[in-house]
DNA sequence: ATCCTATTTAATAACCTTATTAATAACTAA
DNA sequence: TTAGTTATTAATAAGGTTATTAAATAGGAT
């Protein structure tokens, strides 16, 4: 029972409590009562519910944008890369399916929590945008791609793949098949958004 | 000031913060300080915070599935069906743009919420689904559109449409501009949603 | 065994919630 | 004016929230 520190069940207790209820729909005394333990024990290792959260909020955070930051090979054409990183994006969120509604919730709710999101996304953007915006000038220019922005493609990828995720309590209602013919519905679903993506980037 | 009556007052509200904050962080007694008035005339009109919840999240229910209830035009290609379905809904989110977050999150939070959009839903379906599925069937076996489901082409309208408002908090961010151009931006936003939703759909 | 430290619990303060009750105030019709 | 509604407020019950304090317990080193 115990080979698990009791900080360590604390904090995965309230990671699946956060990320299933959101911050403020979660009580430190539910999260007490979860791991069977005095809700002032939250306190001594954690300090604050608030300060539970933003390490959970994190490292939430970074998985959620962990796709993106996965380097892409250098010498594939242009079409390639947005190819990967789409498919990318798809299989670390049905890894995390709940994860994009989270972060979205949280910062809806704390418009603070952005500045956690936005550290992310502008360390990935430096690491990443020079190479690409070249390379789709590049493109542009040669009349391989239609003339657009980084911007508008991880839009475009972003609405198709988070979709999916965010309709999912909708959709399973209007879906009446078994748990894994979804499965696989889903994998579909990945393709299809990828070929709608770069279908969109056509000249 | 009392030229509105005070129940109206109180539902105009609610409605406000309920949409801005969520059910379960906007407490009666924010409501009645914001609208001035004695916390326990809430529940005198409205018989409870879960009643007075319902009343207004049936409406925006309604009003978030709107443009799919606006019949079409019957003698135009269902290619301009489509169109004109997409260019609408994005037209009534941008015209209440904090809706798909609001239900979204009420749903999460409360399945049970769930049961008013379904039959909404359902309704909208029962209404369009069959002739437009017919349609569909002959526009593929045509070879004018590809091999595809009315539930995919809804998914992509709404993955794209939705999108745009749901990311809007983090968007705005990234994008230094006026508020102005922004609107230039989301505008040109639904003419590229229904641009790619249509290529989505060649052969 | 004893002391020390880290862990865990119990008790509680200082809030905030919603719904109910009874007491007023305002208005309307006879 | 008076009686009867309707609208509004004050007071409060019963519960829930987080953080703090002090007390109890456990484990290891001496």
């Amino acid at each position: 029972m115990s080979d698990k520190s009791m900080e360590q069940t604390i904090l995965e207790t309230a990671e699946r409590l956060f990320i299933d209820r959101g911050f403020s729909l979660t009580s430190t005394t539910d999260i007490a009562k979860e791991v069977g333990c005095n809700q002032s024990l939250i306190n001594y290792y954690f300090r604050s519910k608030e300060k539970l959260f933003q390490t959970i909020f994190k490292k939430k955070a970074l998985v959620f944008l962990a796709s993106l930051r996965e380097p892409l090979e250098a010498h594939i054409p242009l079409q390639e890369k947005i190819r990967v990183m789409s498919e990318r994006h798809f299989m670390t969120l049905s890894e995390n399916a709940k994860l994009p509604f989270f972060i979205l919730n949280e910062i809806h709710t704390n418009p603070e929590r952005l500045n956690v999101v936005k550290t992310i996304i502008t360390d990935i953007l430096q690491q990443i945008s020079p190479s690409l915006n070249e390379e789709l000038a590049l493109e542009i220019q040669e009349g391989r791609m239609r003339n657009t922005t980084l911007f508008e493609i991880f839009l475009t990828m972003a609405s198709l793949n988070i979709g999916v995720f965010l309709f999912h309590p909708v959709l399973k209602n209007f879906i009446n098949k078994p748990n894994d013919e979804l499965r696989t519905l889903l994998l579909q679903r990945s393709q299809e958004n990828t070929r709608i993506l770069l279908l969109s980037l056509e000249p």
